[in-house]
DNA sequence: CGCTAAAATGTAAATGTTTACATTCAAATT
DNA sequence: AATTTGAATGTAAACATTTACATTTTAGCG
């Protein structure tokens, strides 16, 4: 009779703890002490493990480790909409600290359906996620007014907020870099500056807003200000870009866009109806994404550090998760970067 | 004393199958069946199951019932890299498809990282995932291979492939896509027409490159088959459209490019040594992705049913997971979708 | 060498489900 | 009325870990 390599009687059955223990001669215990505590374990039983556990081929049953530790080591990351490009990058931040300390991600498409975010959240209370990082102000208010109650919910957000609920939260400051902005289209000489928001209802472009308008009042330019609404997409950059442009009220010289999607909507309605950029139009985009560097012409646009926000969300999130008091608002900084989207006039 | 509305024991612990069974009258056999096959439980018992889960607020300890059930209900979604927009609406039509049937969805972003792969398939055998749609060639073939000999591990290709494994798969016919856009080139007139093609080692460039070849070849005009290589992004897309563009050879009349990003950045790469597009050069991208419709000019290019795809992947995954014998292979169509990134040449 | 403390290991309970098997009960059949 | 059947329910084992507690071993020290 040959031996197999393997020593189990059930042919197929997955090794367990318990072949582990008998290959390499002890306990359970031992084993799983080796594996989680390897410093309270003798050096040459922990290499008899080693051993064990490479011979017979075992790997942890998860579920039964979640089971008994009452945690999942998973984090979901919910956001608005996993098309837009904007929240890779987060992701990419989120992941290397998550994996670091084994955690994993699991990415939360809401598609702007409440009951979505609403299942996600759900897998808090049945023990599959052990926290939160909220990346859309989008969902029921219900779901994080009740999660707010509990005293250490482990939910951060990052770049979203609610304008009434105090969350720990990783963002820019919208305001300011919204007035740097404007500030910075004054300065070539712009007075009829429109804004093209995102959602009216979203708490950062209303903080947006807010510095647009207060940076017009800053140069007494109040009465110009001008805000379309859009979704943060292409389409509606083109549509609310052709509705400013060609209205009959004088037109704006510049646009200043709460994304990049959308200011390149806008370059497609100015291409259209001839007007030329940044010769009689000067357009502004929001968080620099790959794109903005390659489209006609290139965006001058608003820079979000955004590998360093999932970074830092997720930091905090773990200290939430281990129970300790972090600082619950960081503010990261914002930069403009100028390219060929923007210029004084040129009639 | 007030009576507390959960009558818990315990403050705070989480309500178990056994408090739903002691609120109910009947045992946790019986909650459990109610759950999981309700129709093997009488109305009235099903009833009061139902009233205590409501009144103690119970959900179910997944992590337990996985251990018991020896299953995750996740599938992994391999990707090579999230970044790319291509890949949103894939993990759509997938997560419409498993959520339905009770599945979650767990993006692994593979980053290029042979190591991250390899972590990825390892949850099978941890038992914290139930299958993998692979959506990448680039992962290393050793795990593919192991995967490959166990007659019914859970594994389906979507998009890509290899060209020496047989795996479940669902795609679309890059070689005849392909070929329709250069005999679309050839119609408008072009003869010298390069390919700006994804890295030369993935499958579906080869498919796509011979595709090119055989089509130059019908049209006599194989001694002009050019193809540079690129990665799929905007930069490759600028960098060797440049290099083709104003290299000594005569130069492309056409450019037929693996992605849309690379054409953009071919469109750049024109604007920038003054070649006027579509009169002087015609551009054809891959994918259709949003932005196609919104750079200068607008981008003829290769629609995938993107959505289909990812769904017709999950059905097939799910059949493979209930033990069936589905069909392994599926051709999706594809189409030209033609805007005005070309037409004939204008001297 | 005897004693104590610390380190290493083992035993067995606990985690929350599901489910095979056993039991009960009511209805149907003789 | 006795028997059979099938449905409904209950009992308890099983899933693969971790860990509190108990026990053994080792080292240290006078």
């Amino acid at each position: 009779m040959l031996n197999t390599p393997v020593t189990s009687k059930q042919p197929h059955s997955v090794p367990t703890i318990k072949d582990v223990a008998k290959a390499a001669g002890c306990s359970t215990a031992t084993v799983s002490r080796a594996l989680a505590t390897p410093e309270k374990v003798s050096d040459a039983t922990r290499k008899r493990v080693n051993q064990a556990i490479a011979q017979v081929g075992y790997s942890p049953n998860i579920a039964a480790r979640n089971l008994r530790r009452a945690e999942s080591k998973t984090i979901v990351a919910l956001l608005p909409d996993i098309s837009n490009p904007f929240f890779s990058e987060i992701i990419s931040g989120m992941e290397d600290v998550a994996h670091q300390a084994g955690y994993q991600i699991l990415i939360g498409d809401c598609e702007h359906d409440p009951a979505r975010a609403e299942a996600y959240f759900r897998l808090l209370s049945t023990n599959q996620a052990d926290g939160i990082v909220l990346l859309t102000s989008e969902i029921p208010r219900a779901l994080v007014k009740q999660a707010d109650k509990q005293a250490d919910f482990p939910l951060v957000m990052a770049c979203e907020f609610f304008s009434d609920i105090d969350l720990p939260l990783i963002a820019i400051d919208n305001h300011q870099a919204s007035a740097q902005a404007i500030d910075y289209l004054v300065s070539l000489g712009h007075q009829r500056i429109a804004t093209l928001s995102g959602p009216a209802h979203n708490p950062i472009c209303q903080e947006r807003n807010r510095g647009y308008r207060d940076t017009l009042a800053a140069h007494q330019l109040s009465n110009e200000a001008r805000i379309a609404e859009g979704n943060f997409g292409f389409r509606s950059g083109y549509q609310q870009g052709l509705a400013l442009l060609e209205g009959k009220t004088p037109r704006p010289t510049a646009i200043f866009c709460h994304s990049d999607e959308m200011a390149v909507g806008v370059l497609k309605a100015a291409r259209q109806l001839g007007i030329s950029v940044p010769d009689q139009l000067s357009v502004v985009g929001f968080d620099n994404i790959g794109l903005s560097e390659y489209c006609d012409p290139e965006l001058t646009t608003i820079s979000q550090p955004r590998n360093e926000i999932g970074q830092q969300a997720m930091q905090l999130l773990l200290h939430l998760l281990r129970g300790e008091q972090p600082i619950r608002h960081q503010t990261l900084s914002s930069h403009l970067i100028v390219r060929k989207s923007t210029g004084r006039l040129k009639p």
